[in-house]
DNA sequence: ATCAATCATCGTAATATTGCGATATAACAA
DNA sequence: TTGTTATATCGCAATATTACGATGATTGAT
């Protein structure tokens, strides 16, 4: 009924489906992959480079910010966004790990 | 409006969310890690570990075998689903390499 | 105090996802 | 053939997501 049954799995299989779902829209991605690659920390310039309206672009900034990938501080009229290194490298662990189970113990009979 | 304007996106931001979307659910992620862990192929004994009806099940499995994530083999009257092994590198790789943008390279300004 | 600029939030429409009962399909057994 | 078992599909209800116009809030400038 669009509601998963997080109850019936586990904190670190919520949690990979957390993050996972942080990273299941493309606007997101986009948005994740500017804030690494800009020198500096960016605000509304998302807007133009990623090609949504504001609050659409805004909305998905708050929920990169409410997962921990992401913060931001008030700078004058605008906010300066920025990727949160530790929670990153934490995120990274979690899914590396998930990804990394070993592919030789699995069979391959189909 | 519900729809991802996935246009307006480069290939391989679309392909990261469409990945990312298969381990969005912790159904998923309790399957895969299911196919991961048994040293033999599983079947509908899926419906019994996860805990979700068997159309639940069903329908999960068809995404992940629709994104090439797991391949499935008639066995009699049961079907025996076990990780492509190969898309799976593949897809870790893509994955690997958004997470890996460089953190040092990015400002800390927030 | 007024105005412009920037960002957040509200409200809403369109679409997607999740879950499962009911039912269909396929393979095997007797 | 009939029945049994295992899986897939259909159809639907409940909820979630995506997108954006309109509006509110905050800051800096004049």
């Amino acid at each position: 009924m669009g509601l998963a049954k997080t109850e019936i799995f586990s904190d670190s299989q919520n949690a990979i489906a957390k993050f996972a779902k942080a990273f299941a829209h493309p606007a997101r991605v986009s948005i994740l992959q500017h804030l690494f690659k800009i020198d500096s920390c960016v605000c509304g310039d998302l807007v133009n480079e990623v090609g949504l309206a504001q609050p659409t672009i805004s909305q998905h900034l708050k929920e990169l910010k409410h997962l921990g990938l992401i913060k931001g501080s008030v700078e004058g009229t605008s906010v300066c966004y920025c990727i949160d290194k530790e929670n990153w490298t934490e995120m990274k662990k979690l899914m590396t790990h998930f990804f990394d189970q070993d592919l030789s113990n699995s069979a391959d009979c189909c």
